[in-house]
DNA sequence: TCTTGTTGTAATCGAATGATTACTTATCAG
DNA sequence: CTGATAAGTAATCATTCGATTACAACAAGA
């Protein structure tokens, strides 16, 4: 018997939804990136209870028993999608440091508010709030992040989210140079766009004038980019 | 027969675990009081994906299927659970501002940090964070909260959860009169100090430095308070 | 070509969970 | 006292879900 498609029956239809045709083969460590991606997204929509290996099978176009097996158990996979999307997190922040400490941004520079300041330090604290509104377009970084840490519960959990939560108050204390004050300040915006990012007052941007203003305010430049992230995520689920 | 205790079986043995002898019975309207109580618990622990109906009927001390037969569902308990807290912050809030304007706090004043200004709004701004904290020791309400903020993706609890963010951002800014960044910098500290709640870094004061730099300059003089309230919560589970 | 390891799935299992049903038993008005 | 109503539970059901098992197909080297 030749090897071609090897799941079309009866009928020349190309199986059912999705074109799935041959079920191309993917190695393993390839495999392994495409799952967490799909997860950081589940995840993030749904938290760590709420979501389904199945779920998270589908939006990585394979079975559920696949995704099982190569991570073991639920829970681990979501501690790689942790540590991935907190990966992510710290290497934005120092990229931005760096690149700041390397001159390259004397575009943006002028661009930040004069009122807060232009030693290093309050500078950074722009610049790294405005990585920070970006990663909002990487599918659920930040609220994979955010997930992690409503689930304290969970002892392993828990652990996790407590020590990457500190990692990132030290990245940006020690590496930034925040005077712990700014640092705290710096975070409890975060915490805010996440949560309005979690409750999706997006959503609702154009139906409350509240909701405008208070995104506004919070966001400022980057509100376009968010709302259009918002849009697409919601024609994708 | 006689209606002394009706579950006294075979032994002279008072039941199993607890001492539930004659199992009281208690008028709907309270019941539903001490059900949603426990709700608030269960709820802000574990989240609502995170939590069953059964674990709030042990909680309340009651059987399962009487909650939900009283509920009718596991997301009506929950919408009703986040009702009350939303209720109770609303309330702590306008008591603080109430007594404000009617000049009954004037020992607290004295204590606030005269750096933030002294007019109406900076202070009330500061009396509010202190209200804020001391919900912290009101089981759970906080992470009710929070956990309803997480879960904009159930349709009903984020349109509730969305609606009541912007409730409490209109309470602060025309209420105490904040204007939107004040405002936002004050719900931004509430969201983190739920942060640091959810992800149980009270339990790590003592061994590590940096959870305890960042818990004195996010809480303040409400540290106390707090860790004793994470301690009782520690030991409750 | 054979064979061996890798990639992947179908089938299924057991436990957990929200909900329903049918049944008790206390309480209270008359 | 006596119904009648309200308070409450035991038993159970249908799903869902994470995990396991057994198996299939493909690729690459001998």
């Amino acid at each position: 018997m030749s090897s071609v498609a090897k799941k079309i029956v009866g009928t020349d239809a190309p199986e059912s939804p999705a074109i799935q045709a041959t079920a191309e083969r993917i190695p393993a460590a390839r495999r392994r990136e495409l799952i967490l991606e799909a997860a950081t997204g589940v995840f993030a929509e749904r938290g760590y209870a709420g979501s389904t290996t199945d779920q998270v099978a589908k939006a990585a176009g394979i079975s559920q028993p696949y995704v099982v097996r190569m991570f073991g158990t639920k829970e681990a996979l979501f501690l790689e999608a942790l540590d991935r999307a907190h990966g992510k997190l710290l290497s934005a922040f120092r990229s931005v440091i760096a690149a700041y400490d390397a001159g390259e941004l004397a575009e943006q520079l002028g661009q930040l508010d004069p009122d807060q300041g232009n030693a290093r330090p309050q500078q950074l604290k722009q610049l790294m709030a405005i990585a920070y509104a970006d990663l909002v377009e990487d599918r659920g970084i930040l609220m994979m992040l955010m997930q992690a840490f409503v689930a304290g519960h969970e002892p392993a959990i828990g652990a996790r989210a407590r020590e990457g939560f500190l990692d990132i108050y030290r990245l940006v204390r020690d590496e930034a140079g925040l005077p712990p004050e700014a640092a705290r300040d710096f975070l409890a915006q975060g915490m805010l766009m996440n949560t309005l990012i979690g409750i999706r007052l997006p959503d609702i941007y154009q139906q409350d004038s509240t909701a405008e203003e208070l995104l506004e305010c919070t966001l400022r430049a980057k509100l376009p980019l968010v709302l259009k992230a918002s849009q697409a995520q919601r024609q994708a689920v």
